[in-house]
DNA sequence: TGACTCTTCGGATTTTGTTCGGTAGAATAA
DNA sequence: TTATTCTACCGAACAAAATCCGAAGAGTCA
């Protein structure tokens, strides 16, 4: 049931889970071949295809945007999920990587999402003021489009990490801090950014 | 059934497991190997071979990136335990409760101790510098005599619960918000008190 | 009809698992 | 002790699977 799915196939889903829960609609192959810079709609075919077969997506036969998501039932099944720590986000550094092998985190399962979650430590304090506090843990989930207010890992720069509420805004997006010492971080179109993913949930232990 | 494994086939079972956790798909050979520094893919499907025997693996013939995990039922269940949410904290109230059947929370294992544990919601701002929040639920351990500097669940009179750290000192006892807007409270030798438990975790869902 | 869309086919390239023969050390049995 | 077995590893060659391309065909819908 539930079949092992390759990089890229995995790749591909997790592309069409987000546009579908984004837009409400599927995309279609054309959309999906320019997102992977595809030369040819054939292979998004395939990837479908697969993922049909491996039970991941349904979809209607010559129906445009016609890709429908199958409900993920592991979630439910398992009780925890050991989730891995990659690291520390601090505000103005790169995700610092804990070793070669992180340790894990075990999570109540209504924090992992669809798609892949890990768990980042907190370091500093830009977002005290909404009560995120050096040594939390934050729970991650993968995602590029955020909604806007979500609180997010944003990647600047390509190096530096932060912990941000997100709002994007005409011309810009902004990442604002919950520090009042701290002043909110503009990113002007076109200035390489990538969201690593939402933040789901918080966990402290005392 | 539980076949013991060696060191590196623990190693290596290991990284896999958390490979596959984080990216939603099961690496490489290649890619294993890379991460041990193989010089042989050979190496690798070895150990994976082992492992599949031992029946901590499945995999398909020929398959690409077709290693799957196989239930954890009897490797090392550490199930989240479902702790019952009790109530509301509010501070200077009584703890609200919710009704006959209250709704569980899915703690992590290691929030919960030796002793009886159970949930509650926060409401209100005692312990606001703290980063507590309206909303949070605290994870909390019945406990009668807790340490300088816990946080506790304290009830006052027989009736008033409320949410603060705990200090004992000569004559008397303090109990400290997190709150610079809120003083003290200072309960003197004699006055009855009652400890319902301390506070070991905090969770939050966004 | 026209504008999208999905489907299909042959063929090229890359990634990936499999297999074989061989080395080395440590533990085990005779 | 020697012989044997087990675990760990290497290097290379191979075949199958996965990925990708371009283009033409066919379905859907307004």
């Amino acid at each position: 049931m539930a079949e092992p799915l390759t990089k890229r196939q995995k790749e591909v889903l997790d592309y069409v889970t987000q546009f579908i829960e984004l837009h409400g609609y599927a995309p279609s192959y054309r959309e999906i071949a320019a997102h992977f810079n595809y030369g040819s709609v054939a292979t998004v075919a395939e990837h479908i295809e697969s993922l049909v077969t491996k039970g991941m997506l349904q979809k209607g036969d010559n129906e445009a945007r016609s890709i429908q998501l199958v409900k993920a039932d592991h979630i439910d099944a398992t009780p925890s999920i050991g989730l891995p720590i990659l690291g520390l986000v601090a505000a103005g550094q790169p995700i610092e990587t804990l070793g070669v092998h992180p340790e894990t985190l075990e999570v109540p399962p209504f924090m992992v999402g669809r798609r892949n979650s890990y768990v980042l430590q907190v370091k500093g304090d830009s977002m005290i003021e909404e009560g995120i506090h050096t040594g939390d843990y934050v729970v991650v989930q993968e995602k590029d489009v955020p909604s806007n207010g979500e609180m997010v890992i944003a990647l600047i720069n390509g190096g530096e990490a932060t912990l941000k509420r997100y709002y994007k805004e005409k011309g810009h997006i902004r990442l604002q801090p919950s520090n009042s010492a701290m002043e909110p971080i503009i990113i002007k179109q076109g200035t390489p950014i990538q969201i690593q993913g939402v933040v789901i949930g918080l966990i402290r232990k005392y």
